[in-house]
DNA sequence: TCAAGCGATAATGTATACACATGAGGGCTG
DNA sequence: CAGCCCTCATGTGTATACATTATCGCTTGA
């Protein structure tokens, strides 16, 4: 008791902004990071009293954020065995570039169709310079890379805002929960690959812009598709995927 | 005990196929039922005390239901303020076409590319065969329209089960929650539209059995995207959109 | 008369106790 | 000795009581 009232404070001390509404909510996250991180082997059962011992919160809202985090696909669900953590296959993976691909690509589209708000082309305008600073360098060291992470983060998601369009945008959402299926991370940083990407973005802001729908979309395509072809090369480089870092 | 084990036969008796597994699942089906039914207007809170009177348990099956319907899309929610029937405007409903297009053409083109199992080739030329018998007919009775209707959409299904692809299953699924987009909905039996959207069906079908992903894709999105197109006039046509039958 | 603050009420969020399902281990029987 | 069944332990499913939050109407003051 004692100890889990500790507990709580020390979160919110450490993130006093953004306080998720509800219990539920904060344990979504909580376990949404864990799993992420790679804390639990994939085909791990997360037993609810161990979670809420764990957590310090009872079985009700951990039950729950359960359920939303099996209902992201990154966790499944058995009736009357519980949850745990979704193993996903090389295949399952790939695929999700595909569907992210399509689905990135028709956000693209909505974008070029209805025009770019003032926020978000401001958004992208400048991640793309920043962007053209970081890869003016030769190399990039360890801060570069987790720059250049942000800006393809933002611009991707500048273009999910400007789709305008909330079931969309709750898939692409979806797809990130596969692990390596994710802009946030930028698979290869070798020279050619992502002066290569970034070079994408520019021309997909061109089309965006010349409210080109037909080459925004097609660019998005393949913008997203080539990185899947990089990581089947990485793939197949080291045979098991690892997780975690990096 | 004995009650328990009575209750359990009688349910069993009711609907001796399919018995969910928990009461949960058992209360989720019933209310997506109702909502689709369109017993509830979009914009209505759901109440969890009158639900859980009206459904005859308690308030824990009702929220994880209301949790699963939510994720599914169909429900809205907001923290301490509940659950409510999401509201759909013409501009989502024509996207969810939008967004159906691209994902059921993925469907299509996996299949071409993974080859078609042997038991989705036999259902669906056997819906082939069936829809050029109903469509032999000059015109279209109720009955046949309500054939007709089942044979879209077991083709539909078959293409997405020859996927082989979850996620994918998932996220069209997640379209069909949308009223107006669903293959179940044959949104126009005009003599034209649908001899046109059956002969797509053959085409498409060809395409998957010559392993010709591309064809496969772009015959199959244009397929669904042209239903958009019919729905966009029809509900021009009369500016508010009917829920229910029909 | 209107606006702002406050309190009552109702609905959601959380904790906890109990019911039931599943799986493993040991004892009984053929 | 092998196989089956029964029992028990573990953990999920459900019900219910309590805590917290939102909403609405009322009062009060300007």
């Amino acid at each position: 008791m004692t100890d889990a009232a500790l507990r709580q404070i020390e979160t919110d001390e450490v993130s006093p902004e953004a306080r998720p509404a509800t219990r539920t909510l904060s344990v979504v996250d909580r376990i949404r990071t864990a799993v992420l991180a790679g804390e639990f082997e994939p085909g791990t059962r997360l037993h609810e009293v161990r979670l809420s011992e764990r957590l310090g919160v009872s079985r009700t809202p951990i039950r729950s954020a359960l359920q939303s985090l099996a209902s992201e696909g990154m966790l499944e669900y058995t009736p009357n065995r519980g949850y745990s953590v979704r193993r996903f296959s090389t295949a399952e993976i790939v695929d999700a570039y595909e569907i992210r691909a399509v689905m990135e690509a028709l956000a693209a589209r909505f974008a070029a169709e209805r025009g770019l708000p003032e926020a978000e082309r401001a958004a992208i305008e400048r991640v793309l310079a920043e962007g053209d600073e970081i890869l003016a360098a030769r190399d990039l060291g360890e801060e570069e890379k987790l720059a250049y992470t942000a800006v393809n983060t933002t611009f991707h998601e500048a273009i999910h805002s400007a789709a305008r369009c909330r079931m969309l945008g709750d898939m692409i959402r979806v797809c990130h929960s596969v692990p390596h299926s994710s802009h946030r991370n930028v698979v290869s940083f070798e020279h050619m690959d992502v002066r290569r990407r970034h070079d994408d973005h520019h021309r997909i802001y061109d089309a965006i812009l010349a409210c080109d729908p037909y080459r925004a979309e097609m660019l998005m395509r393949e913008h997203v598709a080539s990185v899947k072809t990089s990581l089947v090369r990485a793939l197949s480089g080291r045979p098991m995927a690892r997780r975690g870092r990096s």
